[in-house]
DNA sequence: GTTATTGTGGAGGCATACCTCCGCTATTGC
DNA sequence: GCAATAGCGGAGGTATGCCTCCACAATAAC
């Protein structure tokens, strides 16, 4: 019972989008309700209040997100697709450019931080495809500046990941400290010219 | 009736210890379960759970910690005070191999991790208390790292406590894996030979 | 051993969250 | 316009957590 169908081609169907007028208004109005209740709360946050923050009736939520799962899925899968589709808009840029501007983009983007670091290692078929689709759209950004010797050769795409990622998930006093931080954390992917103990 | 005394000297009195023998029993295994509570399920781990781990009734756990935050304090202010002493151990190693050996102390031996961030912001007495003994652990060392010209000189030590803070906070496939990327951060902190974009 | 006192633990009241169910309403197709 | 129907929303049952209160038990003092 916990099967869900995810669409190959990475579209966001998991649930499907209601047909009548209304209906649509409500399960658009969830959506943002549910990613600024996420982003706010992490996961547990209520499923009450969500409703009440979107201005509809707890059986809307239950009838659109018969679980907690499927509508955190349909926040969470909307952020990894919004991921891909910024792997492609920088893959112009030079390599390094390209995967730390990437990267920023990770930080700054997501809404749904709190679960990142949860969703890295989660166990689960839809867990796994938008771990997938999100390796899919970095990894080959990692893979082409390491190739170009701006990137450390000595690490791995998913350490990469998993540091950012922590900052992501920690607080800082505003936005300047957290890209200063971010930056530091760079310097320490970028590759060295010589090389120092 | 937030206020609360914190002794100078540093030690961890911020409630009172009983004095009759079965409640002191009683007090240090409620410390405990908290601490792997805490650990556990962050801030909002259950109080309930908590004194039934801890083999005690409910009222002796609001007996001994009045609210939550008494509770998390007494776990918070013994994760801090144990930095401080890991900090004064750490004194005779040279600058660099004193700070990372400390921050690697940091990632690890902090069971309140889930409120690391939140505390580094948090506005309250305790909080704002173990921050500046946190500080005073760290910063002086962090000082002597830059002196010695190991460290960056742009960044301050409240970037690179965030910068940790985040990855203590982040989950990984192993300790290995959480080793590495803290090497990578750390190579970040490092300062350079020359100066490379 | 006896008594005074300190501490115990869980029952129970209150609040909140989860989730189901169904009488009512808005929309759509004609 | 009108019927058919898809969708609405909240009442209410269940579970769980918070916290208080007090009859009872363990300990300390003598």
């Amino acid at each position: 019972m916990t099967e869900r169908t995810i669409t190959g081609t990475g579209s966001a169907d998991v649930v499907r989008r209601p047909h009548r007028a209304d209906a649509r208004r409500n399960f658009d109005a969830l959506l943002v309700a549910a990613r600024e209740a996420f982003a706010q709360h992490g996961t547990g946050a209520s499923l009450e209040d969500i409703a009440r923050r979107a201005g509809v009736g707890i059986g809307t939520l239950y009838r659109n997100f018969p679980t907690r799962q499927d509508l955190f899925d349909a926040v969470y899968v909307d952020d990894v697709e919004g991921l891909r589709r910024e792997a492609e808009k920088v893959a112009g840029l030079p390599p390094w450019e390209a995967l730390v501007t990437w990267l920023r983009r990770f930080v700054g983007y997501v809404a749904t931080k709190a679960a990142i670091s949860e969703a890295l290692n989660r166990e689960s078929a839809m867990f796994r495809s938008c771990r997938d689709i999100m390796y899919g759209a970095g990894e080959p950004l990692f893979a082409r500046a390491q190739e170009a010797g701006d990137a450390r050769a000595d690490i791995s795409f998913d350490d990469v990941l998993r540091l950012v990622g922590g900052i992501t998930g920690a607080s800082f006093v505003d936005d300047e400290q957290r890209e200063r931080v971010l930056g530091i954390a760079l310097d320490g992917v970028r590759a060295r010219p010589a090389g120092a103990v």
